[in-house]
This record gives C-alpha cells, sequence and structure tokens, in this order.
DNA sequence: AATGAATGAGTCTTCATTCAT
DNA sequence: TATGAATGAAGACTCATTCAT
C-alpha cells in the first residue's frame, strides 16, 4: 500500500468509456474482495478482472488504496441515499413500520455480501480519515435522526444525534452478528432487530404487527461466532 | 487429546523463561496491531519488539498466523473467563445491576485497546475456523444465556441462545460505535448499553436508578462515524 | 493439450524479447550450476547473471524449480533429437561406424560441462516425474534400439529395450568416469567405450579400424576418482 | 554449508561411548539421506535421529559437511575393503567367475539403499577433493588391477589402471541404470553386468554358465530414465 | 560433556508502481 | 491512451553454528 494519500481519482472521468472503465475496476474490486479476500486484492488481480492493464489502471486511480478508497466512498454514498430515499417515502407511516421499511433494507444489503461488508469496514477503520466518508456519514445519521423528530412525541426520551448513531449500531451489530453466525435468512432477523430499536427508543412495539416470538436463525456455521464484547 | 493443529505452539512452554518469552512475542505483536495495525506487523518487527531474533520466534510459534491465532484465543478465552465469573459474582442481584456490571467490564475493555480489538475481529473472522474459539464463543454465550435463564420470570419472552446472541452484538456494535465515533467516556457509554439491552428484553429499566437523560458523548472525532447498516 | 504443470514456464514466450530473455535466464542458471555449483544457483544470482531482475525472473518463471525442470527437460530433448538424428544419418553404415557416431557425440557433450550435466542428472533424479522427461528418454532408448534392429542379423543377441538402456548406462558410466578421473581427451575414451559396447553385443570389432591399443587417460586429478560399485 | 574444510573430525573418539555416538550421527544422517533426501539432512534432524543435542553433534563433528565427508569416506573403505576382501577370497577361481562375484556384491550394496548411493555419489563430486578419499579410490582400483593381472593370459589386451577403472564405471553404470529404471531383481541385472564387462575385456563368457537370453527387468517405473550421454 | 535456546544471514517469492513502446 | 515488462524493496521462513548454563 503506498503512502500517498487515499485521495480522489486521478481523474474526473467525463467520457462515458472511462466511466465505465473505472467503474469496472471497482466492481472488479469488489468482486475479489467479495470471493478471494483483501489478500488476493492486489492491482494485478484487479487490472486482470477489470479487463485491462495495470498501467490503465494507474491511469484512473492512483495507487491501490484509493481503489479502496472510492469502493468504500461510493458504498457509504449509497447507504447515506437509500437510507434518506426511505426516510423520505415512509414519510407519514407509524414509527415501527419506517423502521422495519429501514431494517429490511439493511438487512438486505449485508446479507448479499456479507464478506464485502465486513472487509471494507476494516479498511475504512484502517484507511486514514476522508472528509466524503464524513459527509456520508452525517447524512446517514442525520436521516435516522430526523426520522426521530418526525415521532419525538411517541418516544420516550428526546431525539438527540447520539440516539440515532446508537441504533445504527444497535442494527449494524446484531445483522453482523445474524450474518456471521451463520444465519442465512434475512427475514428471521429483522423483526428482532426492529424489536431492539423500539425496544432501546423506550417505545412499545405495534400490537397487531409482526410481535410474535423469536425465531431462531439457521444453525451457526463453523466460522466466527458472538462477539466478545 | 486434540489433534495437533497448525496454529498451536511449535513447543509448549514449560519453562518460566520460555512462557515469558511466549507471552513477550504475543504482547509485542499486541502492541504493534494496536500501535501500528495488521501491516506492520511483520514476523522481523514482532522479534525486534519482543526482543528476540527472528529464529527465536520461529521456535515459539510456526509462523505468523499462529501467533495471531494465538492472541485471538487468549483474549477469547480471557472474555469468556471474565463473562462467567461475573455472572457469578453477581448472583443473586436483579437483571438490571447484572447487565449493568457486564457492560461496564465490556465497555473497559474494549476502550482499553480498540484499534487491537478491532483487528483481532477481523483476523478472527479471517483466519479459518478454530476449535478454540468456537468453544469460548460457546462459552461466551452460554454465560449470557444463563443469566437469562436466572431472571425468566421477569422477561416478555423466552431466553434461548438467539436472544442471548443478539444481546451480545447489540452491547458490541454500540461500544465500537461509541469508540469509532471518539467517545472516550466510557462511563456515558455504559447506561445507553444497559438501556438498550433492557429495552430488547422488553424490561423496564429499574425506575430508581441511573434513568437521567441520555448525555451526549465526547465530540465526534474526524475518525470513521457510524456505521452503514 | 496437455494439463499444465507447475513447472512449466508462466507464460509462452512469443515475442521474440521474451524469448530471449527466458533463455537468459536458462542459460545463466546453466552458468551457475557450471561454474558455481547447486547452491550457489540461488534465484537472486541467476537474475543477476541473466541481467534482469527476480521480479522478472518470476514473470518467466514460477520459481527456481521450474527452471532446473526446463533446463533438465530441453538437455533431454536436445539429446534425443541428437540420438534420432545420428542414428537417421548413420543409415546403411556398419554397427561399429554407427555406434563410434554416437559414442563420439556423447562424449563431446559431456566433456563439453561434465559438471553441469552431473548436476542435472542429480536434480532429475531429485525433482518429481515429468511426462515430458520420460517421453524424451522413450526417445532415447527408442533410437538405441531401432539400431540394434537394423542390425540384428550381426548380434549375438536379440535386441531389446533393456540391453539399448543397457548400452546408454554403460557409456554414461563410462564417460562419467573419464570425465571424473581427469580424462580431458575425449578421444581417447571414444574407442573403449565402442569397444565396451560392441563387447557388451558380443559383435567382434571391426578387424581393420581403431584396435590399437588403450591409451591411458589424462593424469587422474585430484578429484573424485573411480566408482565404488 | 560451512566453509571449513571438509576435514577430520573435531576429536578421535577414543572411548567406546564417543565412538558410539559417533557413529550414530552417521547412521542418523544416512537414514535421513536414504528416507528424506539430502534437503531435509540437516543439522537438527540429524542431530534429533540420532539422539543428542546440536550442541553435542558439534562436538564430534566441526561442521555439517564433515559429516557428509566422513560417510563418503567410511563407504568407500568399505567398498575398498570389500573388494579387496572378495578378489582374495576368490583367487584360483576362473575370471569369470571372480566377475560374477565381485558384481554379485555390487548389486547387492546398490540394490540396498540406492538413493542414498546416489546423494553420496552427488556430494563426493561436489565436495573438495579429500585424499581419503583418493586412497580408498585408488585402493579399488588396485583390486580390480590385481585381478585382471591374475589372469593377464586370458584377456585379449594388457591390464592396465585404465581398464580396471572403466570396468568399475561399467559396472557401476549399469547398475545405477537398473536402479534407477525400476528393476527391483537384482539377479537380473548381475548376468547382464558380467557379460559386458567380459565383453569389454574381449573375453568369451564361460559356454556352461548363465549364458541364457538378457531377461528384460522389472517395468520402468515413473522415475528417471535410461541416462542422456 | 551435554544441552538447546538464540542468532541472523540468506533464501524464495510477491506485488505496488513505473515507464518505454 | 493503453500496454505489460521490468523493478526491487520487503516479507516469511530456514538452518548452520555458537555459547551460556
Amino acid at each position: 500500500m503506498p503512502r500517498r494519500r487515499a485521495s480522489d481519482p486521478r481523474k474526473t472521468p467525463l467520457q462515458a468509456r472511462s466511466r465505465d472503465t473505472y467503474d469496472a475496476v471497482l466492481e472488479a474490486t469488489a468482486r475479489i474482495l467479495e470471493t478471494k479476500g483483501l489478500e488476493a486484492a492486489n492491482t494485478n488481480a484487479i487490472a486482470e478482472r477489470a479487463g485491462l492493464s495495470v498501467g490503465s489502471l494507474y491511469q484512473y486511480f492512483p495507487g491501490k488504496t484509493a481503489i479502496f478508497a472510492e469502493l468504500i466512498r461510493r458504498n457509504d454514498a449509497a447507504t447515506a441515499e437509500g437510507l434518506a430515499a426511505l426516510v423520505a417515502a415512509t414519510a407519514g407511516q407509524d414509527l415501527a413500520s419506517r423502521l422495519r421499511a429501514l431494517v429490511q433494507a439493511a438487512v438486505a444489503r449485508q446479507f448479499a455480501r456479507p464478506r464485502l461488508a465486513r472487509i471494507l469496514d476494516y479498511l475504512e477503520a484502517t484507511l486514514g480519515a476522508d472528509e466524503a466518508l464524513d459527509a456520508a456519514d452525517e447524512r446517514i445519521v442525520g436521516s435516522v435522526e430526523a426520522l426521530l423528530h418526525a415521532h419525538a412525541g411517541e418516544l420516550a426520551r428526546p431525539p438527540t444525534t447520539v440516539v440515532a448513531r446508537d441504533m445504527l449500531w444497535i442494527a449494524k451489530g446484531m445483522i453482523d452478528g445474524a450474518s456471521l453466525a451463520g444465519e442465512s435468512d434475512g427475514a428471521a432477523v429483522e423483526p428482532r432487530v426492529v424489536r431492539a430499536l423500539l425496544g432501546y427508543l423506550g417505545v412499545e412495539e405495534d400490537a397487531g404487527r409482526g410481535g410474535g416470538a423469536i425465531r431462531p436463525g439457521g444453525r451457526r456455521r463453523a466460522r466466527t461466532g458472538p462477539p466478545r464484547p
């Protein structure tokens, strides 16, 4: 990994072909991370998978780190985008329903490419700070905070940034855990997360909806188990 | 007797000096991971930091991976141990108090060496399966499950393994999040986690105790923010 | 098409420059083996001698072993080729003359780079089996067998594969021995080998030709002497 | 391998226990060479197999090379001894019978530990010169020469050192070849070698004895085949 | 004398990055 | 602009040898 600043792409890809190539590199990287892991994601492998030469790769990215950074950035941006859209789309519904929608999306995302998500998390924590990421983070927390504000009356506690952040981490923790424990049925995880969030907010769960017993997830697969908090 | 695993130490350190050296390697590795990150933790650096030669290092560990594995194993074992002890020590107390004790310990641990904890998590997910780790995991979940069983009457839902696991991940998620967001005051995180856990369990928080408003954490530092669930 | 073997070159060198580099590596290796021995033939030395960097070397060969393997393969192939050509070229001549031609070539080859030949022999026995080598071996034996068949009437015994193989080893043993004993005059060795081969076949040596006394070889140098059978 | 001169053992082992240990090291080395090959014969492995510590090993031998050297020396000495004894023991018999006896011994030796023999040959050629080895060589050649002298009248050619040496290499070559080709029946090889030697000497083979057809040896096993002379 | 822990130079191999074509 | 050969620093690991106990 180069010492170079994890920064912007070397040039803003304006032409359609350039943009395609640029995207191809990112997708190739994602695919390798997902299937072979971080160690296998070297520039040669990425270039080959993306269908170009190493030399060309360096015309789009100043270095390996920048590819990862951009991958994270996009991922975060997409999340922020999706979250904001979902909050907007569910305006007017009751809090539980809206959380359900959010959690559902989060679960879907994480269960789609769990390994990739995990590696990007690791990289994000490892790589240096980045304004763009912080901006996305703020938008994400902001969306949840906005949601809470819209339901401030129903809450046992005032809606703050900290509460919003906590909620995000509760959801993330539970979903990660379920995924790592080998649960393959996202539908089983979802209500548990919603329940946890409502519980944290001190809101009684909507009696009529999905209240049922906690369904055990899929059998724990060999790998990593419960967290060591 | 278990089959010899590739990650086992090369020779069981019986003599005091050997044990010291062995521990020194582990501590050196932990220190490098904590301060310089995973990439910096190469065998030469570890050996130097531990105050011995590479050759000697390889007399205690069959390879770099084994060092990491042992580090994780010890970490997990300590957690399992601590958790079990705490559950035992708080027998007879009310559920909220007991959870408080557990969370306090967890927070203390994570805030002590956050980066190390994060890297070990990543490594644990990356490295192959390991009986010892699975055993520790089971003990950890088991302790929480036992705790729940002791308070089954107060719970809104039956205490299952899944519930126990969810609780662990809720706590881990929140603590990680707080740590990553730059919160440096563990005491501020603790009650929030307890509240989340009790909320998830559907238990009313002990009215008299620590009910207060959610205190905002320390100023968020630039570093990685909220999760993208 | 044969399965890709681990010892195959990493990429088939199509371009002239590539082929040159590829050959340069082989020649550098041969030269080092010849002058400094097997222990000195490390990848760094080979790369340096070949005039390229280690990295480049690994673009042409997947590993050190593959270089040796290719060296052996070429050597064997060249021998097989040469032998077959010689057998064809001498068609119609009498048996003794043809053997003389063969032995002369063998002597020339072995006396040219005796140490290299010895090391390649050792490596061939050490490295794992290899189809290509076996094929070359068969061609070599086959050539001799074909030669015998053409003169079956003159032989005291039927020409079999075993006889052909024995002849090859007789020649190899004698030439090796002479070389190791410090004989530097190939011309002195040649008639002895021919005589041994004809003797083994039970054929009277052509009276008129080279019947003379056995000339003693060059003074035995310090180096390894006669075999210990 | 140390640059140190491949020389005498560090001290002449006088005491019985010392001698035993010394021998144990040599036998351990031989066993490892035979079963695991040259690469596996490192000082640690040798010491362990011999049942002593590396430190002790270095009290008996100045270095690894010295162990090999001594192994070769003993091997050669034993051969020289055996050959001389056999020549003496068969005094009075006819030439063919005596050669038969010699070849039989040689075949037995080579078929007993073929890999070891091969490796020692390689080492002998690789290691520097050594007076002791030259002396053994001379005794070996001398024995054969003496044998020839005793039958000078029957020979087509005067018995010289060169002839003796050639004979030794013919035998060695053929036996090596048979062994390498996978022939496991020494009895099948023996008469072929005798025939070759008598043929080289221009002596008619004793009509009554073993004149039969050449029996094909065992099927060629995968490994190294015929020589490339 | 024996031990075996310690040493560290040396080996093979990988991979981010550059640059001539 | 694209290519991909070339570079070489760096990293994991081995092993002959030494020396304190």
